[in-house]
DNA sequence: ATACATACC
DNA sequence: TACTGGTATGTAT
């Protein structure tokens, strides 16, 4: 077979078809020479049998039946339809070659093993014997003495271990490649205040107007002197070098150099010439003796071919392509298409199966490409076979999604994995906060112990970012996963939450405002809202219920938008508030004029005098994530989600005994005792027909909600947590439905709560925010005993004022007052601070030595910060914060712990060296 | 929109 | 004993 035979030849290893995966990857620089097929033994014989083995092999597997599609479609193309092809390809050729650009001057430059190359310069010990950075587990570099062994980045340190048993496996210390990474990255701003770095090690240059000005420059300014290392003596310098009194370089000796012999001790100081050769040298040399570590760089017309330069004479070299079309085409055509990036290995198989290797044959083939490959795939090719690339800096292109993610040992226990989820959503959610963003898509990432990756993805109506909304999703998520094998386990080796869908700057913004708008219109007697003039009743006079709700549908943007479309869900939500809103606020009107001076009302002077802080809590999100999670496992009827219509509980005098005596229909403000929530939502159906009302309910069946009883969720699921503040969760539903309905949000007044935007309730006789977060927290409630008694513990939250710590909704942190004027207070400070978060061009710098997280960490290693053994970033261990100790789960992965301290400090990604 | 795969460091 | 973590994007449904 024709595939089988290129498949052989894609995989220059002993000729395992199945093994592209598995077998040495030997094409990227630095392991010219070495004897593959004993390494791809000794990696194969580790490996066999392995779980990840196995799931190595499946997916190879997969790509193989990929690759055979792929060679049936090939067998159906005929002739014409490549000559047609051919001709559509070429014309976009000549479109493509018409706005080639040559004129700028694009550099990559790459720290040579950079890692590798920190910790040997701070400990010559290693310089002269193999070492790679990570742990037995993972590596994130080598050096090169290692890598003639066959080790390198991404190889498991035991396997490593086997093909070099010598090698000295050293712990990352990302704090020390930072600081490096910001020495080297001070002198690539010389160059080009825009510098793209790509990740600690690399970055790319636009040098196009530094050498405009180079031109003019006197030899001074291109003069840098030899900083003699021996002595630790400065020579003069012309431009300032700094701080490194450290020892002469430590990899390469023997490279092909091109940055000035310092071994010529009688050389003092080095002119540097005007081409951009002569710059990039000089920059090279600058790192080196600011560093004491080598680089090595690209220079071409564009990214995608100063990036393979940057390798071609890796370590310690450079390369550079002249704006040539000739010298660049000529410079393509024995490039195999691996060297590019973004070609990988399941790319490079496909295309290996075609006989394609290089480019040039790369470029032979566009018309069978383009019939072959999607649009952006085979227009990729087609640039990358005619050598052209970015020529521009892209800006720094905001973040798309963000997430969390960590291996462990094996994971069986549904209450340790929901933990573990909270855990992730915590540690999530500080990052989110930190950048200031938003987002509505919540994914669950899951990865089983046989390697198999699983994730699951629901978008909610508005934007969250807190850990609570974050958790309400992904822990719904987690459930249906843990549901749909029951009894079984889910047995877990990694679990990840991302949020990404964004809410855009221009979308935030006016978001802000409404905010900051309804809450000076709903101005407080705290003090910091002066504004008082408006009120909810305000707005009821004006027959404007909408102007009550503005804060609501701005808020919720998406919504607004989707109700356009009306296709979602949430739209008819979101209209169906809008319309019961009205029509109760005028009932309520009417109500008032006759009750004038009843305590149940309120009255202008009360409602102006009120604090309503209505912000948007976890209970909009989870109960439409619930209801989701729910249809999902029972296939259930329209009826679970339901729970997330606004559906209203009337308490009748006292809030503290008799909570949840009646429901009341929003749409047609009828009372409802004794209902179950399957019947209430059905007469929600009913009403928005705009048939009958039913004022006498029946008990309708609620077969649903007895199996929810019966299969109760783990108590120690956020359920019982959301559940006790927040007393709409719809998690009451999935476990007591029938008693624990979950939208008893009513006021004294009456007032209708929205789910959305609800949570207020009076504090000693003012209203006042009560916020869910923190206040039923798992780890300080026994678990088990929370679920049954959640709505007692509301009740008491809403009557006991006394001892109500308040939580500020903003920053999560409870209050020490109970006064209310100075909760308020604090309040008004965290809205004011988000705002000005909003206002800030970038994100606040974050002093990485003092992050908290980091802290902890030094603390508990008491070391400087050291978190080769802690996951995550520092995350704290996840089951240490709420597992008892016997519990706490094994943390297998020991990488890049920190990496996104530093990101969210410089705005730029940081991956290990590769 | 969701799920999964590929790729990068 | 032991095979990462974070982000973007492509492919497929």
């Amino acid at each position: 077979m024709e595939s089988l035979h290129h498949q052989g030849a894609a995989n220059s290893s002993s000729g395992a078809h199945l093994l592209s995966r598995i077998a040495l990857n030997d094409n990227k620089a630095g392991m010219e020479g070495l004897d593959r097929d004993k390494i791809n033994k000794i990696i194969l014989e580790t490996s066999k049998g392995s779980k990840f083995y196995e799931n190595e092999l499946k997916k190879e597997q997969q790509v193989n039946q990929r690759i055979e599609k792929m060679m049936e479609q090939k067998a159906r193309i005929t002739k014409e339809q490549l000559k047609q092809a051919q001709a559509e390809v070429d014309k976009l050729t000549c479109e493509l070659e018409r706005s080639r650009e040559l004129g700028r001057v694009i550099v990559h430059v790459d720290m040579d093993a950079f890692y590798a190359a920190v910790e040997m310069r701070d400990c010559p010990e290693l310089k002269d014997q193999p070492m790679a950075v990570g742990s037995m587990s993972m590596l994130s570099t080598s050096n090169y003495h290692a890598r003639r062994f066959g080790v390198r980045a991404a190889m498991p340190g035991f396997i490593a271990k086997k093909l070099c048993p010598n090698l000295v496996i050293v712990p990352t210390n990302f704090d020390k490649y930072r600081a490096v990474s910001a020495q080297v990255r001070e002198i690539f701003s010389e160059y080009d205040p825009h510098f793209m770095p790509m990740s600690l090690d690399e970055a790319y240059l636009d040098i196009t107007e530094h050498l405009e000005q180079r031109k003019h420059w006197p030899e001074t300014m291109r003069t840098y002197h030899i900083h003699d290392a021996k002595t630790g003596n400065d020579a003069d310098m012309s431009a300032a070098e700094s701080e490194r009194d450290d020892l002469s370089p430590v990899l390469f000796e023997d490279s092909p150099s091109s940055s000035p012999s310092l071994s010529g001790a009688d050389r003092k100081a080095e002119v540097f010439g005007t081409s951009a050769e002569e710059a990039v040298r000089e920059m090279r040399f600058r790192i080196e003796q600011k560093t004491s570590l080598t680089a090595s760089a690209g220079i071409a017309p564009n990214t995608m071919l100063a990036k393979v330069c940057s390798d071609k004479n890796k370590p310690n070299g450079q390369y550079r392509i002249p704006p040539e079309r000739q010298v660049v085409m000529e410079f393509m055509k024995d490039l195999p298409v691996r060297k590019v990036s973004g070609v990988g290995k399941v790319t490079e198989k496909m295309l290996a199966a075609l006989g394609i290797a290089n480019c040039d044959q790369l470029g032979q083939q566009m018309a069978l490409l383009s019939l072959l490959f999607s649009g952006s795939s085979w227009h990729n090719f087609l640039h990358i076979s005619l050598g052209l690339g970015s020529t521009c800096m892209a800006r720094n292109s905001e973040r798309k999604s963000i997430s969390t993610e960590m291996t462990f040992g094996e994971m069986s226990d549904a209450e340790e994995q929901y933990s573990l989820c909270r855990d992730l959503c915590h540690d999530l959610a500080e990052d989110l906060q930190r950048e200031g963003l938003k987002g509505k898509t919540v994914t669950l990432k899951l990865k089983n112990v046989k390697f198999e990756v699983k994730t699951r993805a629901f978008t909610l109506q508005y934007a969250v970012c807190s850990e609570e909304e974050i958790f309400a999703a992904a822990k719904d998520l987690l459930k249906v996963e843990i549901d749909s094998v029951s009894p079984q386990p889910l047995k877990l080796r990694l679990m990840g939450v991302r949020v990404s869908a964004f809410i855009s700057a221009e979308d935030k913004k006016p978001l802000q405002r409404s905010i900051m708008g309804f809450l000076q219109k709903d101005g407080s007697d705290s003090g910091s809202f002066t504004q008082c003039a408006g009120s909810v009743l305000k707005a009821e006079e004006d027959s404007d219920g909408a102007s009550f709700l503005k804060p609501q549908s701005t808020e919720m943007k998406e919504p607004s938008v989707s109700e356009q479309k009306s296709k979602s869900k949430g739209a008819q939500q979101q209209s169906f508030f809008q319309r019961a809103q009205l029509k109760r606020l005028q009932q309520q009107k009417e109500q008032m004029s006759v009750m004038a001076g009843t305590d149940t009302t309120n009255n202008s002077a009360d409602a102006a005098a009120a604090t309503p802080i209505d912000l948007p809590t976890t209970n909009n999100l989870s109960d439409t994530t619930s209801a989701k999670s729910l249809s999902n496992t029972n296939s259930g009827t329209d009826t679970t989600s339901h729970v997330s219509k606004p559906a209203v509980l009337k308490p009748s005098f006292k809030i503290s005994t008799q909570v949840l005596q009646f429901l009341i229909c929003p749409v047609c403000n009828t009372e409802m005792k004794d209902v179950n929530l399957t019947a209430f939502n059905n007469h929600i159906d009913e009403c928005l027909k705009g048939s009958a009302v039913d004022n006498e309910p029946t008990h309708l069946d609620a077969p649903k909600e007895q199996e929810e009883l019966d299969s109760k969720p783990p108590a120690s699921s956020s359920e019982s947590r959301t559940l006790k503040s927040s007393t709409h969760d719809s998690s009451c539903n999935e476990e007591k439905p029938s008693t624990s309905i979950s939208v008893p949000l009513v006021d004294e007044d009456g007032d209708f709560k929205t789910p959305f935007f609800c949570h207020r309730t009076k504090i000693n006789g003012k209203r006042s925010v009560i916020s869910k977060k923190k206040m039923p927290v798992f780890e300080s409630s026994s678990k088990s005993s929370t679920t049954t008694h959640d709505l007692e513990a509301v009740t008491e939250m809403s009557s006991n004022s006394k001892d109500s710590s308040l939580t500020c909704p903003v920053c999560s942190q409870p209050q020490s007052t109970d006064d209310l004027v100075l909760f308020n207070r604090h309040v008004d400070l965290c809205l004011n601070q988000d705002v000005l978060l909003e206002f800030r061009e970038s994100p606040p710098p974050v002093d990485h030595s003092e992050e908290p997280a980091l802290k902890s960490v030094r603390g508990q290693l008491g070391d400087q910060g050291r978190v080769s053994e802690v996951k995550g970033k520092s995350k704290r261990q996840p089951s240490s914060s709420s597992l008892p100790p016997s519990k706490k789960i094994k943390v297998l992965s020991t990488k890049h712990t920190i990496d996104k301290f530093f990101k969210s400090n410089a705005g730029q990604k940081v991956y290990p060296e590769r």
